[in-house]
DNA sequence: CTGAAAGCGCTTACAG
DNA sequence: CTGAAAGCGCTTACAG
């Protein structure tokens, strides 16, 4: 009266072979069609059979296999978070490890595991959209605030869901995205530059292919001409979002308008190389010039002076792109989701 | 003469199935079988065979379906890079975003996708070790610095293979790791303070139960009988590898010693911290006070002013680490990989 | 409400 | 060298 032999697969060197469906269902006395159903979510399943099953699985210590699970259900369990930023930018800009790490937390929370994706060049970009396309993963969220990028029109042509962060620009399909209410967050800044008494206000902006970019400036145009201030055109500098280009750009500002007494910076990041550019001219900030930046990132608190800025609320960001994921996986439509900004007032402004 | 009618799947919303092994199989002429072992590396297949196969496997546009694959071999072809450091620390510290990055390109060179795991307490370190300890993943890229991490230990129980970054304290089991020579690096930077003429030299070190801590102290230590000069207590603090910790150790410092004439901190991060300290006493760096940093990390170059420091290969580093798992993978003893480093002489120092 | 059965796409002895 | 066949662990109509 010995057990059955154990089925005779090669030893793998994994120790234990993890207990199935099957463990449980002779376990729980009933057929694994009922264990699955459990699983499904107990419809169609009698009160006494889910108890014997919920019971059996925590005796037997059960968990799912997820690659059967995803052959017969003919599509991933996965996320993939895909960066298409050429690498410098992720290295540098703190944003993004504060959405990564939101990301995988609000995913988490689903038991949903995040494919971490870096398509940076060409070559990367068409393995990654191959992988994706051939359905490994089951929706996509998209950091990419570049326009022209290639990947999100091959993204939804292959029918994969995809949530953008940052409404994505120049796409002749609809795609979903989250993004802050860039505009308003930036007329929140002027306007408090206007009220702490400045009327040279300045501006650095992102890159004009950017959301960001092109929002953010906008806020800051409307906001003057609402004000009454004039647009001058010396009183505009583009930045590209890192840490040097802000100090670059301020430095421009500096030689073409030295009679500035404000600059709004449309990232933290640059706010900070901008600081570099004033104290190396020797402005005092914010006495000579009151500096505002755009985030509230980590490295807000803690320049030389702490920064005046725009925070955007990244743990919603986060929640709101997998929440919207979700609902694009199970059949709902694409939306779009703006949320509010606040003004965070520090020592440089 | 129709086509033979497309299975009657329900759709689920995706256009086109993608091509199977069997469709490889009709086009080429030949068994699954036979396309299988084409995939599995060519061996016993006659050439015209394999160049059929590869060809429809291009008209086709065919890619493996893993799922299917991983359920028959009983693995995953996954890496999980595995967080279990709090937050905070992910967020403030560069050197995270380095390594993410070095080991998704790495393994992405092996077509392996990456899970990024992060799990900052400990329900969410058991949900992970539940999930990797049920075969969900191949093997495991853990970065934990401090000790006494019950991960490590369930993890390798659960015969996963397991590459730690920086060796991990108080382990019992044997577990394979890359680190960058710490006490060497340390020896380095102290050298390289007593030639340029200091003689009181000082160092916020790291927390002593990391590896990275315990290792630039020993080497700080070592130099200092090396070079015939005193160890003096008072001249050491320990920091915690955050900005606001090197700041608050370096201002400990000046308290207890303001006879000291240079810092070495064992990161970058709190490096720049450091600096801030000695702005706010007006004491002058290099002039007054030299200040050697450690790591490298991308901040270095843009701290005021920027950092002599020790460069960690993280490239090399992450490079090694993938390399390790695969091998351990593969089924190989664990080994220890320690990487040299290399003094960066910038301004500070 | 439940079980038996088919099938997801792949790999791998096995027999030729 | 190659094909037919079994099987990986799961889900889901289908018939009761």
């Amino acid at each position: 009266m010995t057990e059955p032999a154990p089925r005779g697969r090669p030893s793998t060197g994994r120790a234990h072979r993890p207990p199935t469906i099957h463990d449980v269902a002779r376990e729980a006395g009933v057929s694994r069609g009922t264990v699955s159903r459990v699983l499904q979510g107990g419809h169609n399943v009698s009160p006494a059979a889910l108890e014997a099953v919920n019971a059996a699985i925590r005796r037997t210590g059960y968990v799912v296999n997820r690659h059967a699970r995803s052959l017969v259900m003919q599509r991933s369990d996965s996320v993939a978070f895909l960066l298409t930023e050429p690498q410098e930018l992720f290295f540098e800009d703190p944003n993004f490890n504060v959405l990564l790490r939101g990301c995988t937390r609000a995913l988490a929370e689903h038991d949903i595991p995040l494919l971490l994706m870096i398509a940076g060049n060409e070559p990367e970009r068409r393995r990654i959209t191959r992988y994706i396309a051939a359905g490994h993963v089951g929706g996509v969220l998209l950091v990419s605030s570049h326009s022209g990028n290639p990947v999100v029109e091959r993204l939804t042509q292959a029918q994969v869901p995809v949530v953008a962060c940052g409404k994505p620009l120049g796409q002749r399909t609809h795609v979903a995205y989250v993004a802050a209410d860039d505009r308003e967050g930036a007329r929140e800044m002027v306007r408090h530059l206007h009220r702490i008494g400045r009327r040279r206000i300045a501006t650095v902006t992102g890159p004009q292919d950017t959301p960001g970019g092109v929002e953010r400036l906008a806020g800051y145009r409307e906001t003057l001409a609402e004000l009454g201030l004039p647009y001058d055109e010396r009183l505009v500098a583009e930045g590209d979002y890192t840490r040097a280009g802000g100090e670059a750009a301020a430095g421009r500002l500096l030689d073409r308008a030295p009679d500035l007494d404000a600059v709004f910076v449309a990232s933290d990041l640059m706010a900070d190389g901008a600081l570099t550019a004033l104290e190396r001219a020797a402005r005092r900030v914010p006495e000579d010039i009151a500096v505002g930046g755009f985030d509230d990132s980590p490295i807000a608190a803690s320049t030389r002076p702490p920064l005046t800025t725009v925070r955007q609320p990244w743990d919603r960001i986060s929640d709101e792109m997998v929440r919207l994921l979700l609902s694009r996986i199970a059949g709902e439509d694409p939306a779009m989701v703006i949320l509010p900004t606040e003004l965070v007032v520090r020592q440089s402004a």
